[in-house]
DNA sequence: TTCATAATGTTGCTATAGCAACTATTTTGC
DNA sequence: GCAAAATAGTTGCTATAGCAACATTATGAA
């Protein structure tokens, strides 16, 4: 079996050529592409545990806690400590937090429109389904 | 826009999925993933030079030469100098290296038939071809 | 209630990923 | 043939990714 057999590896090329693209286009806001994904979800909802983050991410909470360290650094957010439960830290937005999705939004969103051109709805969805199916596969 | 309508993190979180299921194969044989992917290309065509390598897996030169560093510190290839050209070295496998094929082969031809169980060769062929337009999409 | 167990987050480790700046060589242009 | 440009690798930096071990706090069971 040779290298471009392994749909591994066509997956993980691609995955290293979409995150490069988008680090690239996001590098002027200051925000690097995981810890965007992190804004994304806070965006969405506000005031969320590290925890909770980490479970919507399916990432490691470790690098989820390193992230949010970088975030409330560059003043994106700020965490404070649990009224409910002294162990955990619920992740604010701060006021620059919130102009920044105003800002990165449409540079995501453009991205998407360029990573999907010449691709239809249908294969789209087959996609979706089949990458889903691996993901189960080897869970 | 949500979250999971970005294909490009379906991608990055399928990515992750398959990268640390074969990493946690591998670990019992002491040989990272991307490790592997270099004594892929070198049980191929031993002799290689580190920029060769870099090349035909698209990746930085730094992250190479740091991944060729490991592989001959866990004695698995050698670097030497090249005759024709006193800058750059070749890579060459050692017995250990080559040995060690033997026993990651078949690991890693497993590997892609779980990914890929329930799934048709139209599918996959399918989905080659979208992931390929992808990176073209982004160059 | 109190002690074992869970959960939350942190620190330290290794591995990947790529940029910028650097050294050492080789090739090119004149 | 020599200076300028290009090439091969390295070092230092930041960011991601996940494991193991740890401290702190909360929960559950006897």
């Amino acid at each position: 079996m040779k290298f471009n057999d392994y749909i591994s590896i066509i997956i993980h090329q691609t995955d290293l050529a979409l995150t490069g693209h988008i680090k690239s286009k996001l590098d002027a806001l200051n925000i690097a592409p995981e810890q965007n994904l992190i804004m994304l979800l806070l965006w969405e909802q506000d005031g969320l545990s590290q925890n909770e983050i980490a479970e919507k991410l399916d990432k490691d909470k470790t690098n989820i806690a390193r992230m949010l360290f970088n975030l409330e650094k560059k003043g994106f957010i700020r965490r404070d400590i649990s009224q409910s439960d002294r162990r955990s830290l619920r992740v604010y937005l701060t006021d620059k937090g919130q102009e920044l999705g105003k800002q990165v939004v449409p540079i995501t969103e453009e991205f998407n429109r360029i990573v999907c051109q010449g691709i239809t709805e249908d294969e789209l969805y087959v996609v979706r389904g089949i990458l889903g199916k691996m993901r189960r596969n080897v869970e």
